[in-house]
RNA sequence: GCCUGGGUGGUGGAACUGGUAUACACGAGGGACUUAAAAUCCCUUGAGAGCGAUCUCGUGUGGGUUCGAGUCCCACCCCAGGCACCA
């Protein structure tokens, strides 16, 4: 294939060197780093801005373009902050521990640690490449030392002010990862990374009790600027119920005065007379007391282990069938009415929530129902509705109503009944009012190789015994089997020069923890790490802490809303209350971009969809990848990646170029140029201010479009163009800044602003309607009165064609928009 | 089942607190330049009727409020996401 020129001739003037994305871009990159023009001085007086992008994960894969929409636009916000005068911390690391590196290893045969490091290294070339202005200075990466060192220390703080705890619980565990899961990490009964189905298992392990700040992760959710959204996810996650503990005394038999009663939590109090039963979770510690006084214990263990055994997928598989053994020769009563009442153990009841146990009202609650229906057991109503008709006997009536069959309480409204009865308990210490949460503790334990180990270590004297701050880090040893085993024993068991160690508390024998954490835990608190990333010392000290923290645009996907998003917030509270910093939430605004779909489907490695930014940079450039990912569509929806979309901002960065030729110094603008130069100056600002940066990026189409008319156009409306596109086109933006004579960055110019006078119109275009139809438009002067404007409306062409004889009953106007007749009424 | 978002041309999407629906871009069609192609530039492009100026219809469906509804209210349908035996 013949090629005539070496300089691409796209553009209408040949002669002028060409749009060449290639050698601007390397350039620039080069100078950046070079200059560090990106790099946030901790000394600056000017105020702070931290814009923050999610720990990203090194996957061996690299990223695709889908993971850069939320990057390019946290790096357009950070450009355009600094062209308004802040001094903008913009970090960047590695999240480079965990499950997916590990089994990457494993399929491979390549060590964890190989892999992460070449993983990084292509990730690291991928963000240069795309333009994005990190202060690499700061770099954080998880796995290395100097990191997770600090990473034990929280653990250790945790530990210390007892919020880290080993209990033996049934816990989640996934077969084909062979480690435990916290409950955030498992969605919809299968693993969030491997996709198997999650079993029970019960283990010792350990915990973070995050528990313990429901209610201030709850509230500290009215205070930040996040997606409504996201907080709902989180709130639903934390899951607030207000209710009654009930005590339900046992018969006979049971001999500690404390085991004698069961207590069970209900939100509806004014069914208690409806309750026919009692349902203890198959795992509530309270069965083995019980365990002489049941007939049938057999049966009841079988059904006991059965349950613990399924998986979640299988509990929750069987369609709401309502299985269930009853404990033969166990009784209680019902406080209210002295009812004597079986109870049963059944898996629809979960320990880990409320109390273990619950009464059953058949009547109006429909697991209660189908399970009584199952069973044979009385259904009692005990609520009607106050007006309409109940859904009994087809199926439990859950709505509020009248009490019934309740004794001195018949006849209350449900809410009346539920408040007089809970008192009634309360008086007699049967009952008080309290509140649950849905949230469980988090489960830190993982039998994986590849995490920072647990800085515990258990003497056969003194117990777990944490290790001292100055023997950090517990150093995660370089073994060549780092396979993990379904024995529920973490690699590292298998090392013996790893496990063995002394006390430090006694001096004697001791072993390690050799489970390593959850990965999660390192991503709590990487954005303190940012603003002093080489204290030895400390984490961070506090004044960079207070100086850049909390982040004041944190930008990533929804789907951390439970997990790294709520941990985070607990770190930051729990820090706090250790005296180590000052805020209280660590994430000021939240912004979530959308996803980017190809093909139809989200753009995932196992769908085979992806698209590389490799690929966009080596063929249109950086700044023609970015400014189409911004150009897509609103910023926080989904969006379909069109090949052809690409080509379109590519040949608007081609027009950009071009227009340099027609720059002149020696011209004024016309007005209507200014003008135009002013709105679009307001409408960028605006836009970019609520991140619509395709409304944006609209607008300066239309104002290139408008230049490209003129035969000649001022330097001056030339370069507030240039600085607006700069922050999304950056390489482009430096480089024709400097040709016509920047000496600086242009990112250390000031945004534009605009005149608001310039922008004023003389002249607008009235819409004439006619009862409310647009029959056509008049020019008409902006001031003009309202008389002068309807008399000239009335007079028209327009009007007399389509009022022709009939009255006018009434006029609206609408200065400098509309006039509307209304011939009927 | 419950809780969020969202349904606008052939496509991605615009439309401020109710006031010219379809900005900007893509695609398509036509033309210019070229031996030719690519690139670039110009014109057309919601549907229907008409030679035409124009007219009628049109923002998921059906109602309503209003001089006027993509926008507000009611009912419903569809799509995406989240939660799901939480007592």
């Amino acid at each position: 294939m013949p090629k005539k020129t070496k300089t691409k001739t796209i553009g209408r003037v040949a002669k002028n060197p060409g749009y060449n994305h290639k050698t601007i871009e390397k350039k620039w990159q080069k100078i950046w780093e070079e200059q560090g023009t990106f790099r946030a001085d901790d000394g600056s007086l000017k105020p702070k801005f931290y814009g923050l992008d999610m720990f990203p994960y090194p996957s061996a894969y690299g990223l695709h373009v889908g993971h850069f929409k939320g990057y390019t636009l946290s790096d357009v916000v950070a450009k355009r902050k600094m062209m308004e005068g802040y001094e903008v911390l913009r970090p960047i690391g590695f999240d480079s521990f965990g499950l997916p590196a590990e089994n990457f290893a494993i399929k491979t045969g390549i060590h964890p640690a190989a892999a992460t490091k070449k993983a990084i290294e292509n990730i690291r070339r991928q963000f240069k490449a795309a333009g994005l202005g990190y202060d690499w200075s700061r770099e954080v990466i998880a796995s290395s030392p100097d990191y997770y060192r600090w990473t034990q220390w929280m653990f250790l703080q945790l530990y210390k002010n007892g919020l880290a705890y080993r209990k033996k619980a049934p816990v989640n565990f996934c077969p084909s990862c062979k480690t435990v899961l916290a409950n955030e990490q498992v969605v919809e009964g299968k693993c969030e990374r491997c996709g198997s189905g999650v079993s029970k298992k019960l283990l010792e392990q350990w915990f973070f009790k995050i528990t313990d700040y429901a209610e201030r992760l709850l509230e500290g959710l009215e205070l930040i600027d996040w997606p409504e959204k996201i907080k709902t996810i989180q709130r639903n996650w934390i899951g607030k119920s207000y209710g009654t503990d009930i005590q339900f005394s046992f018969f006979t038999g049971i001999k500690e005065e404390d085991d004698k009663k069961l207590e069970v939590f209900t939100t509806r109090v004014d069914t208690l007379f409806g309750c026919t039963y009692v349902v203890i979770a198959p795992e509530h510690p309270i069965l083995e007391k019980l365990k002489p006084l049941v007939s049938n214990w057999e049966e009841a263990a079988s059904y006991m282990a059965g349950a613990l055994s399924k998986t979640e997928i299988e509990r929750s598989a069987e369609d709401r069938e309502k299985t269930g053994v009853e404990l033969r020769g166990v009784r209680v009563v019902n406080p209210v009415n002295n009812k004597d009442l079986p109870v049963f153990i059944a898996d629809y009841v979960l320990m880990d929530y409320g109390t273990g146990a619950v009464m059953a009202v058949p009547a109006h609650d429909q697991r209660d129902f189908l399970f009584a229906k199952k069973h044979g057991l009385p259904i009692i109503e005990v609520v009607k509705p106050k007006n309409g008709e109940t859904t009994l006997p087809e199926r439990a009536f859950e709505e509020y109503g009248v009490l019934q069959n309740s004794e001195v309480f018949s006849g209350l409204t449900s809410e009346a009944g539920a408040a007089d009865i809970a008192k009634y308990l309360a008086k007699r210490g049967q009952g008080k009012t309290t509140i649950h949460y849905r949230l469980r503790d988090w489960l830190i334990s993982r039998q994986r190789y590849w995490g920072a180990p647990i800085p515990m270590v258990k003497c056969v004297k003194c117990g777990w015994q944490p290790v001292e701050d100055r023997d950090l880090p517990v150093l995660l040893p370089r073994i060549k089997d780092f396979k993990p085993t379904s024995d529920g024993k973490s690699p590292l068991a298998r090392s013996k020069a790893f496990v063995k160690t002394v006390c430090p508390k006694c001096g004697g024998k001791a072993e390690r923890e050799t489970e390593t954490m959850d990965t999660f835990v390192c991503s709590s608190w990487y954005y303190f790490r940012y603003t002093d990333p080489k204290n030895k010392a400390v984490f961070a000290s506090p004044e960079l802490i207070s100086k850049w923290l909390p982040v004041d645009l944190y930008v990533g996907g929804v789907e951390h809303a439970v997990l790294h998003l709520l941990y985070s917030r607990f770190f930051t509270k729990a820090l706090k209350d250790f005296g180590y910093v000052e805020i209280d939430e660590p994430f000021s605004k939240l912004y979530s971009q959308g996803l980017i779909y190809y093909q139809g489907a989200k753009m995932s490695k196992s769908k085979g969809n992806v698209i590389s930014p490799d690929s966009i940079v080596v063929q249109y450039g950086a700044d023609t990848l970015r400014l189409y990912e911004l150009f897509m569509g609103p910023m926080d929806q989904a969006s379909e990646w069109s090949d052809n979309g690409v080509a379109g901002v590519y040949r608007f960065l081609h027009k950009t170029w071009h227009l340099r030729y027609k720059v002149s110094d020696s011209i004024e603008d016309s007005v209507g140029i200014t003008k135009i130069l002013h709105k679009t100056i307001k409408k960028v600002s605006e836009d970019l201010d609520h991140f619509r940066t395709n409304t944006a990026i609209s607008a300066l189409m239309i104002l290139a479009n408008e230049l490209d008319r003129q035969l000649a156009v001022s330097k001056e409306s030339y370069l507030k163009f240039i600085i607006m596109l700069a922050p999304m086109a950056p390489h482009l933006g430096e480089e024709l800044w400097q040709s016509f004579g920047g000496t600086s960055s242009i990112f250390k110019n000031k945004w534009p602003v605009y005149d608001e006078n310039l922008i004023k119109d003389e002249m607008a275009s009235f819409v004439i309607q006619v009862n409310g139809k647009t029959r056509g438009k008049i020019e008409m002067k902006t001031g003009i009165s309202e008389e002068e404007a309807k008399g000239l409306a009335k007079n028209s062409e327009i009007a007399h064609k389509w009022i022709a004889g009939k009255e006018i009953a009434k006029t609206i106007y609408v200065p400098g928009k509309l006039i509307n007749f209304v011939t009927q009424l």
